[in-house]
RNA sequence: AGCGGGGUGGGGUAGCCAGGUUUAACCCGCGGGGCUCAUAACCCCGAGAUCCGUGGUUCAAAUCCACGCCCCGCUACCA
């Protein structure tokens, strides 16, 4: 069982999401398959959670709505990615929720589930309970004011809601009011022995999920609640419980069972799912970034152990870190970044899938730029690769009837050639055996490098002319090694890869044990299609076409009508009061008299642009009746406007004549 | 502030966990040359690194340890 990292879809996934993921997994599973294992490569949607929840409300449409479109998309984008699943399934199939319910009042028939009375702060006016973030407060030991329900940001300090001075809704602001709610808790401590064994004990862990996890492990292991008090997710199966949810993560990481149990289904042999999970022979491997690793490590062993069915714990857990975007965070709001949709907008899903494990973020940060990008088609995929194939494939062409030649004798140099090419083989082997992507990338690359340079160094086009039994030999092994290049290409590159391999007779959907292709003798005399240029060398002029064309579809699809515009409640205020915020650079908390609508509390992040002083007394554009929210603990009802262009330098609007505060902006 | 990761030629990275197999490797870029089968591509030669700093361990340190400096991420509903 191959799994990857479930997206998370209230939004369509960019770049670094898929790399740690999706894209890893789908390498790992084509390399195997094609060596002949018994692969399923399995994932899904996750689209259960608040983020959804409050994104639908936003919308002002019911969450399933939302994410029956998103996954729709996504699913679609990832068959154009050429990502082979066996099955990506979603949260919501009923076979995930049905098996999340069974496992769950398992686990809870197997003790290992609690309840406890609690007395939670309740906002009457949100009508819900408040955990975690939903609430702020004081910090009780540092007095920092924006301490949120779990955690200190300021002191670093662990809180419990209740701890907190002053607690506020995090959501409006109102007082909660204490309120007794009821909650299962999975007694997490109860595994600490054997999660710790678990993780100390297997070696193929990568350092960074080990530390990260013993780290855990040692700070000790609290029980995690379950429960949830909100509508959208899988009802809790536990008695009393009725009208609660269970914690989008908890039932999350079971969709790597429960998708595998859907595929065999699907294709009747109902019992085929117990070989991947129940036969200790079998192994789980899963791709995730690193954000995910204590889901992986200590979450979804501790589950399946506590199921007592003998589940097979993850044979190791393979994490990445963050992929960034020209050296910044990727930012949906910011426009910072390429999302999966936008990408195969502008070129093939195989440019993409290449650039990204070249750059996979296997021990440290990376970050994707278009000058990388630009190197890496350009020169690795076209130049070095795609220009290897090509001369060789037309100089068997012209010279040799398109017939792969037969080699009469190999000199030395032939040998060694080919025993070099063997010997790649075998190290892209070690790599991936480890899932060291990009240093099996690597090594390929490296191979046409050497091919190149092979064939340079044996002159073809003039022993052709001389010594025609040489040139034979030189283009047999040649052909040998294009060939071998496609195969070990095709994890990567599967859609080149089947092009270029379809010339040398493997059909396309022959992956499955393509390996044992590099065992056989190439078959002299066999017909090579015709040469056909794999790559296009692309350029930043290019990039940059691409992207206005990208920005300009986004324009004509965001273009809203005059009835939305005047949703906006646009006003001009005077800033009467200005307020540094503890704990950030950036952010002000603002007073700003809006004339008969009142004054208005807001939060700005104009603390690197303005002085406190140049702001007081200024008129400013905002935006009167957008939905109020916190910021650091900063409650904020209106937002200011300004111009960004981009150097960090805000600068906010003004009104080019003084007018009354308060004055409406048509 | 806490937690996590990192600092290697002009740019991008590998090596570090398991110290010696490296005169510190690879790609891009740069300077020179070769070839002409090939997508102005390919091949060769060259310049270019106090492996962040200081101290320690060791016969031996980019690699292990300590301290310091500097970056980045997470801790905010963008992984």
């Amino acid at each position: 069982m191959i799994g990857s990292a479930w997206p998370y879809i209230n939004y369509m996934p960019h770049l670094g999401t898929i790399i740690g993921s999706v894209l890893s997994a789908d390498v790992a599973a084509r390399y195997l398959r094609m060596k002949g294992e018994d692969v399923v490569l399995v994932s899904g949607s996750d689209e259960h959670g608040t983020p959804i929840e409050l994104e639908a409300v936003r919308q002002g449409i019911p969450p399933k709505k939302l994410t029956d479109e998103n996954h729709r998309k996504v699913k679609k984008l990832f068959e154009r990615w050429a990502l082979s699943f066996d099955n990506y399934t979603r949260t919501e199939s009923p076979v995930h929720i049905r098996f999340v319910q069974d496992f769950f009042r398992k686990i809870y028939s197997n003790g290992y589930i609690f309840t406890e009375e609690v007395v939670f702060p309740h906002c009457p006016r949100c009508r819900r309970f408040l955990p975690d973030r939903f609430i702020q407060g004081k910090c009780p030991r540092c007095g920092f004011e924006a301490a949120r329900g779990d955690q200190c940001d300021a002191c670093g300090w662990p809180l419990d809601p209740s701890k907190l001075v002053e607690p506020v809704c995090a959501l409006c602001g109102e007082t909660p009011s204490p309120k007794t709610t009821k909650h299962w808790y999975f007694d997490l401590p109860r595994f600490t022995h054997q999660l710790e064994s678990y993780v100390k004990e297997n070696p193929r862990l990568p350092e960074n999920a080990r530390n990260f996890s013993l780290n855990l492990i040692r700070e000790g292991l609290k029980p995690r609640p379950i429960t949830r008090d909100t509508e959208w997710g899988i009802p809790a199966p536990f008695p009393g419980a009725e009208g609660k949810t269970i914690y989008v993560w908890m039932e999350a990481v079971l969709g790597y069972v429960s998708a595998t149990l859907e595929h065999f289904q699907r294709l009747g042999q109902e019992d085929r799912w117990r070989d991947f999970w129940l036969d200790p022979e079998a192994r789980t491997v899963y791709f995730i970034g690193k954000d995910n690793i204590p889901f992986h490590t200590i979450i979804l062993p501790a589950l399946l152990l506590a199921s007592g069915e003998g589940y097979n714990l993850p044979w190791t857990v393979n994490s990445t870190e963050f992929l960034m975007f020209e050296g910044q965070k990727f930012s949906k709001s910011r426009r910072i970044g390429i999302w999966i949709d936008e990408a195969l907008r502008m070129f093939p899903a195989d440019y993409w899938r290449y650039t990204l494990i070249s750059i996979r973020p296997e021990v440290k940060d990376t970050s994707f730029s278009w000058s990388t990008f630009l190197e890496k088609v350009n020169s690795d995929l076209n130049d070095t690769f795609g220009n290897l194939v090509h001369r060789t494939l037309t100089f068997i062409g012209r010279h040799f009837e398109g017939k792969i030649p037969t080699p009469e004798a190999l000199d030395i140099y032939d040998g060694e050639m080919l025993k070099v090419a063997k010997e790649a083989q075998k190290e892209f082997e070690r790599n991936l055996e480890q899932f060291k992507l990009q240093a099996a990338v690597l090594t390929v690359m490296d191979l046409a490098r050497k091919a190149n340079k092979y064939v340079n160094d044996k002159e073809p086009w003039r022993t052709v002319k001389t010594e025609p039994s040489k040139a034979a030999a030189t283009l047999y092994v040649a052909a040998k090694i294009v060939k071998t290049l496609g195969i070990l290409l095709q994890p990567f590159i599967p859609s080149t890869a089947d092009v270029l391999l379809e010339k040398f007779g493997v059909k396309p959907g022959e992956s499955r044990k393509l390996w044992d292709e590099l065992r056989k003798e190439l078959a002299s005399g066999q017909k090579l299609g015709k040469p056909k240029v794999l790559f296009k060398k692309t350029s930043l002029e290019e990039v940059e076409k691409k992207l206005k064309e990208l920005e300009q579809a986004g324009k004509k699809e965001e273009r809203i009508s005059a009835e939305e515009l005047s949703r906006l409640n646009l006003r001009v205020g005077r800033i009467v009061d200005v307020q540094p915020v503890a704990g950030s650079r950036k952010l002000l908390r603002l007073k700003i008299d809006l004339g008969e609508e009142g004054v208005k509390a807001a939060a700005a992040g104009l603390g690197e642009c303005y002085q406190p002083e140049e702001l007081r007394d200024r008129l400013v554009a905002v935006v009167a009746n957008i939905q109020p929210v916190k910021i650091l603990g900063v409650h904020s009802e209106v937002m200011v406007l300004a111009a960004d262009d981009g150097t960090g330098k805000f600068a906010l609007l003004t009104p080019d004549r003084a007018v009354k505060s308060g004055s409406k902006i048509r």
